[in-house]
DNA sequence: AATTGTGAATTCCTTCACAGCC
DNA sequence: GGCTGTGAAGGAATTCACAATT
């Protein structure tokens, strides 16, 4: 019963997402060893930080040696909590939603879109191409249970995406990834990620700028 | 003909689109006047944080009154780049790059989405449902060029995604949003931006998992 | 000899706290 | 009095550089 008390920061972790799609490939390209110095080499980073990105985690490498990359790539997994499968509900079946359900490549082994949920009548009960149900929103709180969905994609507008989280979260999820360009309240112990691509596009757009502002 | 020699930080950036987004839901709500104090309140951040990103390029408070919501608004908006129109491609028409093109809200009078690529046949020459044309990939430079296209969204799979990146920048596109989970070389000068839905899942799985291992 | 793991140094970002101004 | 703009302080993240280890 040990408390891990330092705080790991979202950076850490989202590397580590990183690290471990790397060593998928190397494993696919029969790369059994890797050392720091040559993994920061493909990802263009420091080989410190990926040291102490680990660091934090245990003692994974063998000095003078390296990483066994089968056996990192496992504990990555078991830290990034992806060695057991997420059970993954949509709600909202427009394009966003169907582009996240049909996405290739997203869910290896990893993750299952199990459903997707809308209000439009037009849709409920009907399939994605792949086959994932399309159900009514109304029976939401049932089918997280029954399916044990434990992530949850928020592919609605923005005007209803705040009352939808709260039912969400009343039901008892905490982990929502969600695409609606807004500020949320989100009670303590729930994951919000938001994907903002409006920030994204903004930014690009600065870029595309900011030498003619320069020099102004 | 003056520089400036401040590098400005990628958070700034992101910051600033959001601080707009809201100074438009304020207009919107007939709000002529706000404190950095009041807007750090909606946006749960710190008000001097607020100060300091719009200090990186200019003074456009009143000390005592706090800041005219239409004037700021117009400031970020050239700032961003986005007192002009940009014109976006989306190469890839598959179920990604149509939630793009047809996502609402996203491209209000910033943006707009002029056209579609892909090679798949059955797909070239229709449109989506707002009227966008899906065009062949191989008269991407010609149509980039008649367009204005100036941003390029990568709606392809991961391994044909380093190769049509090359190609983009090759016909000079300087700002590129990317999906493909995937490490990229890109030269100085083009801005890449990657929204990687993968990170975000493992991250989301993490939270879940995280008290479990604290408490190991 | 080579590479890890890590304290120290550095760089970057955020927050504090207050002078200056309306 | 109230709020901005900002130097100084504090905190976080990254990188350096080397002792420890195989």
């Amino acid at each position: 019963m040990v408390m891990k008390v330092e705080k790991i920061s979202e950076l850490t972790i989202d590397r580590l997402s990183v690290y471990l799609r790397c060593l998928d490939f190397l494993t696919n390209n029969g790369v059994k060893q890797i050392s720091s110095q040559e993994l920061a080499a493909q990802l263009n980073l420091n080989s410190a930080q990926i040291r102490k990105d680990l660091a934090q985690f245990g003692e994974f490498g063998v000095r003078g040696v390296g990483y066994s990359v089968g056996k990192l790539r496992d504990c990555l997994k078991h830290i990034l909590g992806i060695d057991r499968l997420h059970k993954i509900g949509i709600i909202g079946a427009g394009n966003l939603g169907m582009a996240i359900a049909e996405y290739e490549g997203f869910f290896g082994t990893n993750y299952s879109v199990v459903a997707l949920f809308d209000s439009d009548i037009e849709k409920i009960n009907k399939t994605t191409k792949r086959g994932i149900p399309i159900l009514d929103v109304k029976d939401l709180a049932e089918e997280i249970k029954k399916s044990s969905i434990d992530i949850i994609v928020l592919g609605v507008p923005a005007s209803v995406a705040q009352s939808v989280l709260d039912q969400v979260v009343a039901i008892g999820i905490k982990a929502v990834l969600n695409f609606a360009p807004m500020q949320f309240y989100v009670p303590e112990g729930v994951k919000l990620k938001t994907v903002d691509l409006t920030v994204s596009f903004d930014s690009l757009s600065h870029s595309l700028v900011a030498n003619e502002h320069e020099i102004g």
